[in-house]
DNA sequence: GTCAAATTGTCACCTTGGTGACAAAACGAC
DNA sequence: GTCGTTTTGTCACCAAGGTGACAATTTGAC
């Protein structure tokens, strides 16, 4: 990455996303940019890297893709004018995805906090508070698609049952118990499954004492089913991992 | 649904989504909060609805569903003490899920301007803008993502290039010009299948004239892809459409 | 308690699409 | 232009998982 010199407020005016801020915001955050030239190939952050910087892209098109246990999935392109890297306005701070130029690209950097601060006009604290309480289901719903692709329907069951297990879950001393009352058809829809197979996978999981059936109702044993989850069984990201 | 006596604050206190806020804002909202009871299997709000109200899950499960086609996709499950319906927060108006509810609840429902400005103390245009401007991306790659689930590769790889065509097109007179130099291996990933697999069917999108090869560039056209997708090819969805 | 409706358990069959393996073609660095 | 590297085009093979069809079981409404 190189650096370029600093931004100019015309430049950013002419970007629709930006084109309800007015003169003094525009120059606040045209000022506040570093722009930085990324070349074709080249990476503007790593999954898993503490997410501190917003960016926002000046030309050229970046992708932002996910490493799913061995193969990559391409989530997204981004365009010129589109803001990027928003996972640093949220409190908790890595990044869930890989980002890279695709083409050759000029980007512009800043702190989240500045960002918030001059669009908005609000401590960035009370910003993420807002879009955690709001927007956050989008983010989390969003992770769990993308890291569907590509997964087996017994992968997706087991990390389907996780997230129920820590939603809805009570503890129990088998293990987690599901306090709802979930049909085959209802996991296989959540999982993206026939109800067929869902049954086979449960009766399957059950004798692999994975879960326990208590009449309708479920009991998860985590520590087995987390070893089909391949986020976790991999292990925390970290950069420059293959 | 049927109406209940108000919120109360001390409610709202109690779930870890709003224990950030002050006293005074808890009162406000809890004021605002119009709480209604839903019946297991009732809808809360439908898709293709316009949106101009946020709701607050005060007791019970709700499920966010999405109708693809003829079949129906579970998205997520919500829980107590959620904010769900956040479409209204966003200025283009209509739901994109369903919403229903899955086991009896309570439901408090406000305006989003009142509730932007009680959480967050702007106005709900500002507070728009700033989240069209940045997480408008995950809002869109979820409906994308939701709406992959059970189509073909074919179909699929349609909504891809009439995607890359809106963002990345120019007009040209056999259609729309695609200005990135995409390999077969790149639309493979942006899709999540096999790279053969893709070479095959764009071979066959350009037997059919749906596309155009111009070199390594592609050219679409875009009525004819249009009908392979489901979510154009089923016009615009209308509440209480089967 | 009774009975229809909903849910679960099982199968056989068949389609979709992943994989590996190449050859042909196109590209790009020099 | 030349030559190694990418990309594209094609196949045959195989596994995962959807589908329809039932029987067995459980549930819940009355």
């Amino acid at each position: 990455m190189i650096k370029q010199k600093p931004t100019d407020a015309n430049l950013l005016s002419r970007l629709k996303a930006f084109s309800w801020l007015s003169r003094d915001q525009l120059e606040g955050l045209a000022a506040s940019l570093e722009p930085i030239r990324v070349k074709r190939r080249e990476t503007i952050f790593y999954e898993g890297e503490i997410s501190d910087r917003v960016y926002v892209l000046l030309s050229g098109v970046a992708k932002l893709m996910l490493l799913n246990r061995d193969e990559k999935v391409l989530i997204g392109l981004v365009g010129p004018g589109e803001v990027f890297g928003v996972s640093s306005l949220l409190r908790e701070g890595t990044r869930p995805f890989r980002c890279e130029a695709f083409s050759d690209c000029v980007v512009g950097v800043t702190r989240p906090a500045t960002f918030v601060g001059l669009t908005l006009g609000v401590p960035l604290e009370r910003f993420s508070r807002t879009l955690e309480m709001t927007v956050a289901r989008w983010w989390t719903m969003l992770q769990r698609y993308t890291n569907f692709v590509g997964l087996s329907v017994r992968e997706r069951l087991a990390i389907a049952l996780l997230e129920l297990g820590a939603k809805f879950g009570a503890a129990d001393d088998r293990g987690i118990f599901i306090t709802l009352k979930l049909t085959h058809a209802d996991l296989a829809e959540l999982v993206g499954a026939s109800r067929q197979r869902t049954t086979e996978h449960l009766i399957e999981f059950e004798s692999e004492q994975m879960i326990i059936r208590d009449g309708r109702r479920l009991i998860i044993v985590q520590d087995r089913l987390r070893k089909l989850d391949p986020n976790v069984a991999a292990g925390p990201l970290q950069r420059g991992q293959r």
